[in-house]
DNA sequence: CTGAAAGCGCTAACAC
DNA sequence: GTGTTAGCGCTTTCAG
C-alpha cells in the first residue's frame, strides 16, 4: 500500500504538499498540483483514513441508535439519513440496540472514543453518561421520532397527541363512540403521546373515557392480533380499535376477519405511520403518515450543525403529519344490529 | 479527555505498562494492574480508539453491502449480523447502496482505505475495483443471500432453485396446471434460479412451459399489483400464482381481490421469503421460509475467518428453507368453472 | 515484569 | 507556494 511518503518522493515534492493538494487543491499551484495527482495517480495511492482521522481528530461518522432495523418506519427513517450524511461526507454506523440502554451506553462510548462525532438517537432515552451529559454546550446528539424532553439536544418530532386526536375525531366523526386503543410499549412517551391525544379527543366530544376500552401493544402483527382478540370477547365490544402503529392494525384486521367480522362494516380499525403494507392490507389501512425520510434528512442536519458549532441552541422541530383515509374505517353500525348481518 | 499518558504518570508507571494492562493484562503484575486500573478509574481514561485502529491496523469494523434496508428481509439478515458481530467484538458499517455499483465501489474503498477490514455484499456483484480482485488470495469479503459464482471470497446462499421448484412442485400438485410466475428484478441471479427452478418442476410434471405466463417485477408490493392486474387481464388467465417474493405476493393479493376472485378458490398465490406480514396476509401467504439470520451468523463468522487467516479456500454455504403452507394456495378450480361462482 | 523509544500515516503550524 | 518539523495517542519491539 502506498503512502503520503511514496507520492511525495515520486512527485519530488514534501508529503505536506501532498496533503495540501488533497485537503486543499487551490493552495497548490497547479503545476505542481498535476504532478503531485498523476504521482498519486500512478502509486494508485489511497489515504489511510484511519490516520487522517486520528490526526484530524473528525471521523465524519454518525453512530445511529435504533431500537429494531426489523422496522419499516425506522428503515425510512435510515434510508433519509442515508442520504443526508451522503451528502454532507458523513458516514452511519448504524446501532441495533433492541431498546436495551446497555448497549445504548456501549455506541455512546464511541463518541467519547472519538470513533464517531455524533449520534442520532431514536428513542427517548439519553445514552450518555450523567457526567458527559452534564457537561457545558448541546451533547453532541439529536433525539428523533420518540423524543426526550430536555434541552441538551435538538429533538425532531411530529406531534403524536395531536395526531392520536385527529385519528379519533375521525372515527368519532364516522359515529363511533366506543373506540378501543391498542397501545404501543408501557415505556414509551409515543404510546402515551398518542393515549394522551385520544383521551383529548374523546373529552372534546364529551364522551366518558373507558380504561376498559384500552388494550396493551408493543407495536407488533402479533400484539395487534392478541389484543384484537380480547377485545372481541368483551361483553359489549367497540365498534373500531384505534392502533398505535400500522403493524398492530393489521395484525388486529386479522383477528377480526377471522371472528367473521367486516371490516369497516361490523369494526373500523386505524393505524399509524403508513407503512407501504397499510395501502396493501385488506383493507387498505386509514392512518397517520409521517414524513419519515424528513425525519432522518432533519435529524441529519441538525446533528451536523450541532458539530460543527453552528448551533448552540437545541431547537425542537415539529414535522407534520396527514391522515389518510382509506377503507379500513367507515361509518359506525348502527346500534344494536347484529353483527351478523349478511354482507348484501 | 484523558490519554494514556495521565493514566501512566498517576499510576506511576510507563504507558507501555497502561497499554499492556489493556491488551495482555497476564504480562503485568497484579499488584501494577491494580493500580493502573485504578488510575483508569479516577481518570475517566477511555481509549481513544481511533488511534488504536491506526496504530495496530485493525478497525474491527465491516462494511455490509444491502440493496435497501427497508426490505424485511434484509433488516432480519442485518440483525443476525449484528448479533454475530457483536459477539466477535466487530462494529457493522451499512452501506445503504440502492443495488448501484457506482455506490458500492465507494463503500468497498472504505475496505482499502483502512476504514474497515472486510465487507458482506448482499447483492451478487463484486464491489472491488479489477486490481484489487486480481490480487492473491481470498478478497476480504463474503457474499450472502443473492451470490455470484465465484472462487474470490466465500458465499452464503440457499438453494434458490430447488425451493421454487418445491413452492411450483406444490401448486403443481394442488392440480394447478397454468401456473404464473411474478420474477423480481430482471437483473438479479435470484430471479433466474427461481424461474429456472419453476421450469424444472413443470418439466418434470410434463407441462410444456408458456412464456406468456412470465411477468416482471421488482420484489415491491406495487410490483406485485401491477402484475396482477396484467395476469388477470389475460385471456385465459391462470390459476395460480407464484411470486418471487413475499412483497410482490401481497401486492398480487390485492388485485387478486379487488377483481373480486377468491383466493385461493379462484386463485392460488404463493411468495417466497416468509417476512413477518406472510402470516398476517388475507389468506395467510404459502411461501418459502428462509432462515435470514442465519445468513447473517454466517455471512459475518465466515468473514472473520477469511480476516483472520483461518481459512484460505472459499466454501459454499448453502442453508435449508422450508415450504410454510398457509392458506393462500389450494386445490386448482374446476376446469370451466366461472370465476364467479359464489362462495358459499 | 517493566520502561525507553521508535514509529504508524497523516495534518498543521511555522518558516522560508 | 512549498518545505520542515512536530506531534496526534497508541502499540510494540528491545533492553534491562
Amino acid at each position: 500500500m502506498a503512502t503520503i511518503r511514496d507520492v511525495a518522493e515520486l512527485a519530488g515534492v514534501s508529503v505536506a504538499t501532498v496533503s495540501r493538494t488533497l485537503q486543499q487543491p487551490e493552495r497548490v499551484s497547479p503545476k505542481t498540483r498535476s504532478r503531485v495527482l498523476s504521482a498519486i495517480e500512478q502509486t494508485g495511492y489511497q489515504p489511510n483514513l484511519m490516520a487522517v482521522k486520528f490526526r484530524s481528530g473528525k471521523t465524519h461518522s454518525l453512530v445511529v441508535l435504533v431500537p429494531t432495523v426489523a422496522n419499516l418506519f425506522f428503515a425510512r427513517v435510515i434510508s433519509g439519513m442515508q442520504e443526508a450524511a451522503a451528502q454532507r461526507g458523513y458516514t452511519l454506523l448504524l446501532g441495533n440496540t433492541l431498546g436495551n440502554p446497555q448497549i445504548e451506553a456501549d455506541y455512546a462510548r464511541m463518541v467519547q472514543t472519538a470513533q464517531a462525532d455524533g449520534l442520532i438517537q431514536l428513542r427517548a432515552s439519553n445514552p450518555f453518561s450523567p457526567e458527559k451529559s452534564a457537561s457545558a454546550g448541546l451533547l453532541p446528539m439529536v433525539n428523533a421520532c420518540e423524543v426526550l424532553n430536555t434541552s441538551l439536544c435538538p429533538t425532531v418530532t411530529l406531534d403524536n397527541r395531536l395526531a392520536a386526536a385527529t385519528m379519533t375525531r375521525h372515527l368519532l366523526d364516522l359515529g363511533h363512540r366506543r373506540i378501543a386503543l391498542i397501545k404501543g410499549p408501557q415505556a414509551s412517551p409515543l404510546t402515551q403521546e398518542r393515549l394522551a391525544g385520544y383521551q383529548d379527543a374523546l373529552q372534546q366530544a364529551g364522551i366518558d373515557f373507558d380504561s376498559s376500552l384500552l388494550f396493551d401493544g408493543d407495536f407488533t402483527l402479533q400484539a395487534g392480533y392478541e389484543a384484537a382478540r380480547k377485545i372481541l370477547a368483551q361483553p359489549q365490544p367497540p365498534t373500531a380499535v384505534f392502533c398505535e402503529n400500522d403493524e398492530t392494525a393489521i395484525g388486529a384486521m386479522q383477528a377480526i376477519k377471522e371472528a367473521g367480522l367486516r371490516i369497516p362494516q361490523d369494526m373500523s380499525v386505524a393505524g399509524f405511520d403508513d407503512i407501504a403494507f397499510a395501502a396493501y392490507s385488506d383493507p387498505p389501512l386509514t392512518t397517520i403518515a409521517q414524513p419519515a425520510e424528513e425525519f432522518g434528512h432533519t435529524a441529519v442536519s441538525l446533528l451536523v450543525e450541532v458539530l460543527t458549532g453552528k448551533i448552540s441552541k437545541a431547537p425542537k422541530v415539529i414535522l407534520p403529519f396527514e391522515l389518510i383515509v382509506r377503507h379500513s374505517t367507515g361509518p359506525a353500525p348502527i346500534a344494536g344490529a347484529s353483527y351478523l348481518t349478511p354482507a348484501l
